[in-house]
DNA sequence: GAAGTGATGTTTTTT
DNA sequence: ACATCACTTC
């Protein structure tokens, strides 16, 4: 991986030595120094998942038990991985490391804590499908406009909501949230957030927000169990702490920052890879953190020698993310060579940027002896790849997509799951009302509707009504029928294991002879989805493929599959065996390496898409753009085109402004990003009005003239201080005056004149804009 | 309850 | 372009 550090595996002796000496003075220190809070600043390339595995490593040297130790990440994938290379400097003790992601680990705990506060051990976990589902039906039962309240955006609202630690009570006292549903005509989403909150607490239900914000809780309310587990880890880790949200930083605060704590906490992360704030993910944890811990001797170390690229790659990331003014200052350093310039390439349409890439992958792999897995294109929405998914089956050249749909996401898994679930958890009422008319066994919405209000008349559970409900002769047949059904499969779910009992259940539930009458292609891949799943629950019981995460190995109960792959995604599988070249978005790409990358689709509008243009918070996709380009070792190609199809309109973008952010002494090429392309984002076909109101982006965007600024003396002022009449300096835009502001407070935006864009106004949200109040 | 129609909404994604 | 979905119609 590093080729100029040792990676030879080394025999189980005589760690403390062999391991210390494969690392640069600043690695060093960051691995020995174990006591007290650390924070790693680590660069791309700088080795960060071998200086958090090597200092769990000397952890553990040190006499610390494994299972003492808190290792905490974002995909499986990656606790995965970790825990295998500790295992490589200290054996198997390794795998007693409570190494997981954030949800996956506190789950664990919830397991076996949740009954304190209202839920049973055997909770079902919902995935985002689940929620939405809930929701859709709270909205549609309180009679509310399902266009104003959509599932997604209500469940935007309450993730973060939760995200930020405010409960449907703390919501209703914060104007400022009211305020801002009332203006976009929601005011009743508190509402719909209490009343989500009781259904899921009813049907023994967490979302993903609630495995953090519940534990959260817990340990708020009972603070004898948050001692207990302030005592059981002793050491913690975080990695990526630039994509944790305020919750999950809380939650490790109160884990580590209490008394008489030693606070051995160390985070590592990377300020300019923050790329999930449109999930919640806050860089002031970064800030937060310095300060919490600042009375207890932080200490931090910054990685910035690079050991994956060559420099002018480097430095043009430097270069790039120079651009961004919030940021700890550090600058990435290789000492690989300059190595080769990077790629630029000009193409007239998508289409021809698809056949252009693809010929130049069959270029290098033939001129460079490049394999297809040491390839990767990489793109800014998923949409984008099935151009090149075109052409590199025209060339034989062997692909994989990563990103769409997971397999556990797909409708007749959900479908086959639902019946499972219900087995284990008979309040799962997502679950149940899912299998209940699929297939179709003649229960329709009427009868559901009798069913719903039986059980409501007698405070009884769904699953309760179908027992006792009254119903007409034939209906009733029909719903006891499916009643003794459930019944069966909760028996079934007890005795047998895993693999038996959903074999006989999902068999019973006759979805498999309904796909079977669907005799397209699509039908057969659904029965065989079916299978694999099967497959999957076999290998469950046979071997060991969820030890790691399980509390109890040897439990091959149907309840402890479903708990387990609750959480684990397709990819934690994935294996990295076959030659492929890789298709995926920049965000997948987070954390990989490879020896030559395409970046495409290099467009206003697109990358930057445009939904950052429109909010002025173009700073995240300059550090997605800085993840991207930093992903390459030896090799990187940019591309962009004149032309491309866009939700099925010819559009003409210009190059990405990223583009010339970049010195023209990095680019084989530079001519070609020079000028040119009077494309200004138009369209072709003349449905500009639908167009322009979705994108707010009018045609004369573009080309903004460059403003001298003098930076070191700009000091932005703070956003709450500005007002309508003050003239304002803008970083890009020069001096300007605002003109007026509307919305309400932490959302406010202000339509603003600048001097250097005549008549044009600009719309601009001040929480993100940096403005310097003028006082002349 | 199936099949057809028209409107709508389309970044990024893990858990 | 395309998929999804609510809603209509038979």
């Amino acid at each position: 991986m590093y080729d100029n550090q040792c990676t030879k595996s080394m025999e189980n002796k005589s760690l403390s030595q062999s391991y210390l000496n494969e690392l640069n003075d600043i690695q060093r220190k960051a691995v020995v120094t174990i006591k007290g809070p650390v924070l790693v600043v680590a660069g791309p390339g700088s080795g960060k998942t071998r200086v958090l595995t090597y200092r769990i490593a000397n952890i553990i040297e040190s006499g610390v038990a494994p299972w003492e130790i808190l290792s905490l990440t974002f995909t499986n994938k990656a606790a995965k991985e970790m825990k295998e290379r500790i295992a490589k400097v200290v054996g198997d003790r390794a795998h007693k490391v409570w190494a997981g992601t954030f949800h996956s680990v506190f789950a664990k705990i919830l397991r076996v804590e949740a009954q304190h506060i209202g839920y049973s051990p055997n909770f079902t976990i919902y995935d985002t499908d689940d929620s939405k589902s809930v929701l859709t039906k709270i909205i549609s039962g309180m009679n509310l406009n399902k266009d104003k309240y959509k599932a997604n955006i209500i469940k935007n609202r309450i993730s973060s909501a939760k995200s930020n630690i405010i409960s449907p009570v703390g919501y209703r006292q914060q104007k400022s949230l009211l305020e801002q549903d009332s203006i976009a005509g929601r005011p009743k989403t508190v509402d719909v957030y209490e009343k989500y909150m009781a259904k899921c607490k009813a049907s023994d239900a967490m979302d993903f927000d609630d495995l953090l914000y519940q534990l959260f809780y817990l340990f708020y309310k009972f603070p004898e169990i948050a001692k207990k587990y302030q005592a059981k880890f002793k050491y913690i880790l975080v990695d990526e702490f630039q994509d944790t949200n305020h919750l999950q930083y809380s939650i490790m605060r109160k884990l580590v920052n209490y008394g008489d704590s030693e606070r051995n906490i160390c985070v590592v992360g990377d300020d300019a890879q923050s790329i999930y704030g449109f999930r919640g993910a806050t860089i002031d944890n970064i800030l937060d953190f310095e300060k919490d811990f600042k009375p207890h001797g932080i200490q931090t170390f910054k990685l910035e020698q690079n050991y994956r690229s060559t420099e002018h790659i480097v430095q043009a990331a430097n270069e790039v993310i120079s651009y961004n003014s919030k940021q700890i200052q550090k600058k990435i350093w290789s000492h690989k060579g300059s190595g080769n310039k990077i790629n630029i390439l000009k193409v007239a349409s998508d289409n021809e940027e698809g056949s252009r890439i693809v010929h130049q992958i069959l270029e290098q792999k033939n001129r460079d002896h490049l394999s297809n897995s040491d390839i990767a294109i990489l793109y800014r929405t998923n949409g984008q790849s099935r151009i090149f998914e075109e052409y590199l089956r025209r060339y034989n050249v062997p692909y994989r997509i990563f990103g769409g749909l997971s397999f556990y996401q797909r409708k007749e898994v959900k479908d086959a799951l639902a019946y499972l679930r219900i087995a284990i958890n008979p309040n799962d009422e997502e679950a149940l009302l899912r299998s209940m008319n699929y297939p179709k066994r003649g229960i329709g919405d009427t009868t559901l509707t009798k069913i719903r209000s039986h059980a409501t008349e007698n405070s009884v559970t769904l699953r309760a009504a179908l027992k006792t409900v009254d119903l007409p002769a034939r209906v009733k047949a029909q719903v006891r029928r499916f009643e003794k059904l459930l019944t069966l499969h909760e028996e079934l779910a007890q005795k047998q294991d895993a693999y038996e009992s959903s074999h006989t259940i999902i068999k019973n539930s006759g979805i498999i002879e309904l796909l079977k009458k669907d005799t397209t292609p699509e039908g057969q891949a659904r029965i065989d989805n079916l299978g694999s799943l099967l497959d999957g629950i076999k290998d469950f019981v046979e071997n060991d493929e969820f030890s790691e995460l399980t509390e109890n190995s040897d439990d091959r109960s149907l309840t402890n599959y479903l708990q387990n792959i609750a959480l684990v995604s397709e990819q934690d599988k994935s294996d990295e065996s076959s030659d492929v070249v890789t298709l995926m978005s920049v965000h997948a790409a987070k954390g990989l390496e490879f020896p030559s990358v395409f970046v495409v689709g290099l467009e206003e509008n697109l990358f930057p898409s445009f939904m950052a243009l429109e909010s002025q918070n173009i700073d995240e996709e300059r550090r997605l753009f800085y993840v991207a380009i930093t992903r390459a070792e030896k090799l990187l190609t940019l591309s962009f085109a004149n032309s491309r199809y866009q939700y099925g309109n010819l559009r003409h973008n210009s190059p990405s402004r990223f583009l010339e952010e970049i010195d023209a002494n990095h680019y084989d090429n530079p001519s070609v990003i020079k000028k040119q392309y009077g494309g200004t984002g138009t369209l072709d076909k003349s449905d500009e009005p639908r167009r322009a109101a979705l994108t707010g982006i009018s045609k004369s965007k573009r080309s903004l003239p460059k403003v001298e600024v003098d930076m070191a003396n700009f000091k932005p002022s703070p956003s709450d201080s500005l007002e309508e009449g003050m003239k304002v300096l803008h970083l890009k835009f020069g001096k300007g005056k605002i003109l007026s502001i509307e919305g309400g407070k932490g959302n406010r935006i202000a339509s603003i004149q600048f001097e250097s864009l005549g008549d044009e106004k600009k719309r601009i949200m001040l929480k993100f804009a940096k403005l310097q109040i003028l006082n002349d």
